[in-house]
DNA sequence: ATTATATCCTGATCGC
DNA sequence: TGCGATCAGGATATAA
């Protein structure tokens, strides 16, 4: 579910919510979270939220000298946060895996498929390198150009690596190779510069246009306070499968890389380029 | 060194 | 309606 346009809608909505809390009880509910050690969290005031590739950063400030902590939580696939404001009560506690109490509310984790993290890391022990953020100013055609430079990979397989670019999933793969007018078996390595520069502003423009609508509701998620993405009805490509191209009208196809499905327009991504197409029918006609 | 596969889980959906 | 098979948006350890 989550991938960066929906954690970037939570966070930007638990935020305004958590800052300035203090948290006072911590309750793992799955036995996978257990190894979790919070104790030294405890008492800590919230400083910020941030996104940081697709998982949420819940900073909080020390004030037992311990040092700040990062509680670091990713959603995977069916993870949600839900707050939970003094008074209210969970309209849904099924799949609850844990809860931190703050002053004046409570935040759940609630994970029907328990592939989801939470980490207390003490500030300064510092996460192996990630990719790239996308949205950053980092994130410049020459970067990405440097990224792709030399890899074999399929390019939505490659769009979906964690160490290259940060934040993109299944669905988000399919729509940028869409927008970029890329076909998803093109090799990463081979893209010249101008289609490199598509690339680079179909990542960028896919993200933002996805975050503006507050994420897409797939099958089960939902933000802070429960409503879904409204990004869905806008999707190009994804779970649009014989459905026809909103740009050419051609059926859009699915088919499988790496056991994952991708879903693309044959005629507005072309695997090889037209003059080619062009070439290779003249080729047969003069046969 | 890179890239592909199996695996962690549960729930929803599909075909019989 | 019931039942087993299949699939789902992520990431990692292991294999090729």
């Amino acid at each position: 579910m989550p991938e960066l346009p929906e954690v970037e809608s939570v966070v930007r909505q638990l935020a305004p919510r958590l800052r300035g809390r203090r948290l006072r009880e911590v309750e793992l509910l799955d036995p996978r979270l257990r190894r979790a050690d919070f104790r030294p969290a405890l008492g800590g005031t919230v400083e910020r939220v941030i996104r940081i590739g697709k998982q949420v950063e819940i900073r909080l400030r020390e004030t037992r000298g311990c040092g700040n902590i990062r509680l670091l939580c990713h959603l995977r696939m069916t993870g949600r946060l839900v707050w939970l404001a003094r008074d209210e009560t969970p309209r849904e506690t099924r799949h609850l895996r844990a809860r931190l109490r703050f002053d004046g509310g409570e935040l759940l984790f609630i994970d029907p498929r328990r592939f989801g993290t939470l980490r207390f890391v003490p500030e300064g022990c510092e996460a192996p390198a990630a990719g790239l953020e996308p949205l950053s100013r980092a994130c410049t055609p020459v970067r990405l150009s440097g990224l792709l430079a030399r890899s074999r990979q399929e390019l939505k397989p490659w769009l979906l690596r964690q160490d290259r670019l940060v934040g993109i999933g299944n669905i988000y793969a399919s729509e940028i190779a869409f927008r970029a007018r890329l076909h998803p078996r093109r090799t990463a390595g081979s893209l010249r510069p101008e289609e490199v520069r598509r690339l680079h502003q179909a990542v960028r423009s896919v993200l933002r246009r996805a975050i503006r609508f507050g994420g897409t509701t797939f099958s089960d998620f939902a933000d802070v306070s429960g409503r879904s993405g409204r990004f869905y009805a806008m999707l190009a490509v994804y779970d649009r499968e014989g459905r026809l191209c909103r740009r050419c009208r051609t059926p859009i196809v699915r088919f499988v890389q790496q056991q994952r499905s991708t879903y693309c327009c044959p005629r507005c991504q072309p695997l090889r380029r037209l003059g080619m197409l062009v070439a290779s029918s003249r080729a047969r006609e003069t046969r």
